[in-house]
DNA sequence: GTAGATGCAAAGTATTTGCGACAAG
DNA sequence: CTTGTCGCAAATACTTTGCATCTAC
């Protein structure tokens, strides 16, 4: 089991502030990648005083101590998803915009074996595949 | 060898005016990923006349066409390059910004095969890395 | 008590768009 | 000719920030 993102914030020495949170609780119910207006009304309907800026320094804040993630898929706004110890890539369909998570280890191996070829270690890395559903 | 931007236009019946024609020129002879500032200068050079929004136009024109692929890599503004038929990915230095062309089949391989394991057709896909160069 | 967080509104970026003038086919 | 493009400035979308106030520790 992993832990909470409030268990997370003590650890990285986080201020938990009641804005956080509610965000950070909005964020672990949360199962599909909501963008930080879907965030806000989310959170908005719990504390209809909480400032759309409060949301934007809270993501960006969780985002960097490791908490959440951000993803940036083609053409469309800032996304952020809970980042939980088992890490996962992303197929989206392109006709309808659904999020399919997904994990390959072969990919993953690759992957580290392509950046030791240039000589880097590598840190980070985004992949992202976009599909339509096949019909049959 | 490869069409220059000026067939590909031709052949997809994409109007050729004076600001494309550079606009095309100036993307065929840059072999970076310049952002949208940094090629309206450039063409600014040529063309001073030349407006910011003839730029973007252009480039999401060039991007549907088909004849440029834009990329939006971690935390920095959309850039663009030229898109030939020898797809590729990009391994980017975190340090220096630098960025690495690469191609690796076994990697598009698996993709494909993940994409059909959840029963998609590959359209397109993102294969970013990020790394730091090892220091010996 | 104090450093850091919040809410608000204003300011930044990056990008798009309405419109009258203009150019490509 | 006619349709689509250009330049300009204004508009939009998303995100950040200055500042006075408030809150967690």
């Amino acid at each position: 089991m992993s832990e909470t993102i409030e268990q997370k914030c003590l650890a990285k020495g986080v201020k938990l502030t009641e804005q956080r949170r509610i965000i950070a609780q909005v964020m672990s119910k949360s199962n599909d990648h909501p963008d930080v207006d879907e965030l806000y009304m989310r959170v908005s309907k719990i504390d209809p005083k909480i400032s759309i800026a409060t949301v934007y320094r809270t993501v960006k804040l969780f985002e960097e101590s490791g908490i959440l993630a951000k993803h940036e898929f083609k053409g469309s706004k800032a996304r952020y998803e809970e980042l939980n110890e088992g890490h996962h890539d992303h197929l989206i369909d392109v006709k309808t915009g659904e999020i399919i998570e997904f994990v390959d280890d072969e990919i993953e191996k690759l992957q580290k074996k392509v950046a030791e070829k240039y000589g880097y270690d590598l840190v980070d890395h985004k992949l992202e595949l976009y599909g339509v559903k096949k019909n049959k």
